[in-house]
DNA sequence: GCTGCTGTGTGACTTGTGTCACAGCCAGCT
DNA sequence: AGCTGGCTGTGACACAAGTCACACAGCAGC
């Protein structure tokens, strides 16, 4: 096969090296079997739009490699981005199977292979298969729980500081940097993205930065970001 | 069977009126009966608490009479409330299946009638009834859905007045007077707890009500409001 | 080199809304 | 009655953070 967009792509679920990491791909070979014979793999350069919020539900994007940014808009252009998914994640689930129409836009960030399975196909392979049924019910409940998070950080937060302090230690906590004296993170995303994820301005999210350093909580290295204080960080997480 | 706290209790699934209309348990006659044999009909006064927010998950409450109030707070006893779960609701479901802790609190507001089912029996009745595990899938799409609205209207209201205006809008179209020249609706709430929804304080809440009543938009008789200027109000809730 | 473009850093000003404080009101007690 | 407690109304004030306005840095392409 073709390799577009630098990808190698990964041609078989049943071969794929990183199944049996993936909470959905994880599946029984009878399963996976008839789900190959309805995927469709897919190859998306940077910056592709998967599906639009608002749209009606075609059906699922697993994603195998690259990250997609999700994010929901208001009329006036603001932009809410609520997460950056990672391979293995199932994109436009629970619109496929409720039928409404997809809740956010989902938007390559890296090139990104993805699975697709158009909507009937994949209720069909819902009812015959009850052990997927239930993988995506968990994807659908692991997908609620974020949810929550967002609402949480966003609503129950006293202010910008809050929230950005939130958002570096939950990242920090996801590369594994979070048990470290003093974690590290490289930056992917610009301020403005940054803002966008915390529900802010651009200009605040600098500002946020600029205080973090001058404390001494926060040290640039380049792009890559040093966490000196991980107490005082907390301490600004919990009701600043 | 004794009838606590004023309700009349529904003894059977299998000859529960309300069950065509119910997403949940519209279910075969087969998965009914094993869902009959598992559950436990239960009845609590106004004010208690099914779960809290952070607990193992137990397991799963099917909600048959009454409401409930699903609500996260914060370290410092900031709340918010989520939403006004009806009848028909499952509750507890998403970290029933994951296995994660319940992420919000479930406490009635008025006298309920709930069937309960124990996490592990649960988990089993899914694995044999697959027409279940895909009701259970519709409800977490459901569930997340809400939870998008949820986070739009947090992260991408501009003001209160704009979420005020939102909320109220949502409540009329719930109850069918939507399309009515003046919808009315019974303010159940009072201003503390809509400020819970809306994630502001009290006091902004009575300011942004007398405020609409001022510019003719809301009229209140007695614990009924009319909506009087649905442009207006439409206006405010789109980018105020 | 110059030109654009995108991202970052900062100052000045404005405004929404949280907080505190208190007053009035109604319902349900004893 | 008279008291209590929860809810609602309003004023005064402070402050976080959005907005607008620029300056500058880095980096591409020609």
């Amino acid at each position: 096969m073709l390799s577009p967009y630098g990808l190698d792509i990964i041609e078989s679920c049943l071969t794929c090296k990183m199944r049996a990491d993936r909470i959905f791909c994880d599946l029984p070979t009878s399963a996976l079997q008839s789900f190959e014979s309805i995927k469709y793999a897919t190859a998306y350069p940077k910056g592709a739009v998967l599906f639009v919020e608002g749209q009606a539900p075609r059906g699922i994007f697993v994603l195998c490699k690259g990250r997609v940014k999700l994010s929901i808009c208001a009329s006036d252009g603001k932009t809410l981005i609520l997460k950056i998914a990672e391979p293995g994640e199932v994109l436009g689930l629970s619109a496929t199977v409720s039928g409404k129409a997809y809740e956010l836009t989902a938007e390559t960030i890296d090139p990104c292979q993805v699975n697709f399975v158009k909507r009937e196909d994949f209720l069909k392979f819902l009812k015959e298969h009850s052990d997927a049924c239930f993988k995506v019910a968990e994807q659908l409940s692991e997908k609620y729980n974020v949810a929550c998070h967002e609402v949480r950080s966003l609503g129950l937060s006293h202010s910008a500081g809050e929230k950005l302090a939130k958002l570096l230690l939950e990242w920090s906590s996801k590369n594994g940097e979070a048990q470290k004296q003093e974690p590290r993170l490289k930056l992917a995303l610009t301020h403005e993205e940054i803002a966008q994820m915390i529900g802010t301005s651009r200009e605040t999210v600098t500002r946020l930065f600029a205080d973090l350093k001058k404390r001494q909580i926060l040290q640039a290295k380049g792009s890559t970001l040093v966490i000196r204080n991980k107490a005082a960080l907390r301490a600004l997480a919990t009701s600043s």
